[in-house]
DNA sequence: CTCTGTGAATGCTTTCACAGCG
DNA sequence: CGCTGTGAAAGCATTCACAGAG
């Protein structure tokens, strides 16, 4: 089945909130929890559910193991995803550290940076290398999952790298778009345009 | 006029995009080379302008710096906003000196923090002040945004704070959605639903 | 002849209304 | 009853096809 971006980011966002209810002991939880939680209808919420084929809830809401076990399932989000960083300035290195992504399934296991420099300078517990050993540790360590964080004007670069060293997905933050083979994933965050956003619907 | 999200990130983006381009120097860009640039077709390029009732620009392509002109305009992307970021960890203090909101008419002009000893270790240009000042500060300065990028358990209340203090617009960086009045803008940016939105794609 | 501008058509997504289950 | 599950309806967004402008 083709499911939609909004459709993926929605039921990733109940994923990641049935986790935290998971941590809170908590066994159900309604449609409309779900879509206040993550900022949609109730219907919406539910019909994505049930597009995922996911169903046999009736009566007392879904239960929160349950349901965050069979998300997981289809979204594959219960396989943990090994990603890499390149670009270790201070995004790239406040990344490495970044908690969040080791508890959600995800563990950066290397860094990589153009200059020595920094590879020096870094206090890390995470691998750092440099860029020229990209394909050479991606293979290594079967890495999936590449973060750009670099300068933009090298970010094509880096992601052709990433690509031919066999990464599939990429977490781009540079505010430009990349050129990719159909195959790969690819996400952008553009802290940017993220501001853009919202001062073109402030009223004032 | 109404203007759906999606046409408010794509205009956002091209509007960047002519911002590069100007300082190339290019004159002229056509809806396709727009398109390819932000990841649209150029119908919905062409659309979205003419949405924003942008016309006059048959035959060689739009002008650059018209167009950029005339979407600040209709976006309100031309006047420089200020902004305050809460919470200076790796993160916070990363985004204090990214110099591209400088450039694209953002100015960071506070940050904030619970902890004293942080504020006293930060080294950085931009003026870093203890929370309980949040509110004199946005005040005194008139500043209309805010970042938070505090612990995802602090973020409500810290979203409570710079609304009293009267921002209208906030960028939230952490994992949970906050409530807000009808009339504050608010986009999120949650680094780890990126990365499932990617795993959830991957074929494997 | 090229590239924009735009009503009309298509195709998606979301919403609705209500059946069904316990 | 309460809450899910889901076909059908409504509402939007994107695509298309072509008119229009220089």
């Amino acid at each position: 089945m083709e499911l939609s971006n909004n459709l993926i980011e929605r039921t990733c966002k109940v994923f990641g909130y049935l986790d935290t209810l998971e941590k809170k002991d908590m066994e159900f939880v309604s449609s409309m929890d779900l879509a206040k939680a993550i900022g949609a209808t109730a219907y919406t919420v539910r019909k994505d559910i049930s597009l995922l084929d996911i169903t046999g809830y009736t009566r007392k809401g879904y239960g929160v193991r349950a349901l965050k076990e069979e998300l997981g399932k289809k979204l594959c989000l219960n396989k943990k995803r090994k990603a890499c960083i390149v670009g270790l300035g201070r995004l790239g290195t406040a990344l490495l550290d970044y908690e969040k992504f080791q508890e959600d399934g995800f563990k950066i296991v290397a860094g990589f940076d153009s200059s020595i420099n920094k590879l020096e300078r870094i206090r890390t517990h995470i691998d750092v290398y440099p860029v020229s050993l990209i394909k050479e540790i991606i293979d290594n360590k079967k890495i999936e999952l590449g973060i750009i964080t670099v300068p933009a004007e090298y970010a094509q670069d880096v992601a052709d790298d990433l690509i031919k060293a066999g990464v599939t997905g990429i977490l781009n933050f540079s505010h430009i778009k990349i050129n990719l083979p159909r195959h790969i994933i690819n996400v952008n965050l553009d802290f940017t345009n993220a501001l853009r956003c919202i001062a073109a619907q402030l009223t004032d």
